[in-house]
DNA sequence: CCTGCTTTTTTGACTCAGTCAAATCAAGAG
DNA sequence: CTCTTGATTTGACTGAGTCAAAAAAGCAGG
């Protein structure tokens, strides 16, 4: 597996460094994390490494287009690894700030194309879907007693 | 015109006051604009308005569904006016931030809908659609000589 | 196995966007 | 006009990320 994110760095013409690799065992760990979380949970594997480094690795990953970074309006910019060329959307929870992959549209979706795109050369739609995940909405039902009628009347797009 | 926002305001539940008026004022005449460019602007009306009554203002217009804000990726968040119902989403420019609004593309385009929704119950569907705006294809056919290939062959979902 | 060049990482200061809280001020109800 | 409440100002502060110089580590050639 190691040898796996070794030889990816090598491809993408990136030295194989220590704190490269326990970035990557982080994200291939947690899926959707910031900055500081990876800084922390690297640092059970490589004490010494410093949030720059974090920085500065996820810069060479995303320039070789070893990781992905999103970044959901109202908090950190998050990353994850790209496996493949299966490029998805994220559903992201208002409440707890969950995030879960949903695969493209496009293929049953032709319709992201914008219908007037202004002189625009459109080169990546990027879809958000915000919503709350089912754990919050248990919470919700538990500790509230109104109606979330808002939530559940269907999609605003 | 001005009476308009008054009673905007008014029916909010919201007092007419000059820093708001003055913010309505920026906002009316610039379509998407940052809260720093919102101050200097609204200067020019109010002297004394304070960067923090702007973000104070921003707030109370966003809380009661006047004005909207949008959060592009690696830049500050931008705000709008929220005229009527018309929901729309938006095209970004990657080179000069330049931002166009599209119309909402659900009714033409149901799918928007995530297939699998993991247990989520969404409530709102965003979409940016990343490109280069006129203006940046003209000066990078201009300065650059090598293809634009990437960006033509169509979007990527 | 060394040597030396180049890329990474570290260190530390800094920016930018935005928040928080206390004090002052103004809107508008009575 | 006065009083109460809500809005604005002032000023300190946070969090996320960038920048640049110095130190360290990777790895290609001998």
């Amino acid at each position: 597996m190691e040898t796996t994110w070794e030889k990816q760095l090598r491809t993408a013409g990136l030295r194989v460094t220590r704190p490269r690799l326990s970035v990557l065992g982080v994200l291939a760990e947690h899926p959707h994390v910031d900055a500081d979380t990876i800084a922390t949970a690297a640092r059970t594997v490589h004490p010494s490494i410093s949030p720059q480094a974090v920085y500065g690795v996820l810069k060479a990953l995303i320039g070789s287009g070893i990781a992905r970074r999103i970044e959901p309006a109202g908090g950190p910019a998050l990353y994850e690894l790209r496996v493949g060329d299966n490029h998805h959307h994220h559903l992201v929870c208002r409440e707890c700030g969950l995030i879960a992959d949903v695969d493209c549209v496009v293929g049953q979706a032709p319709c992201l194309q914008p219908s007037d795109a202004a002189g625009f050369a459109v080169d990546e739609a990027e879809v958000v879907f915000w919503g709350l995940c089912a754990g919050c909405q248990v919470a919700r039902r538990t500790h509230v007693h109104g109606t979330n009628s808002a939530i559940e009347e269907g999609v605003t797009a």
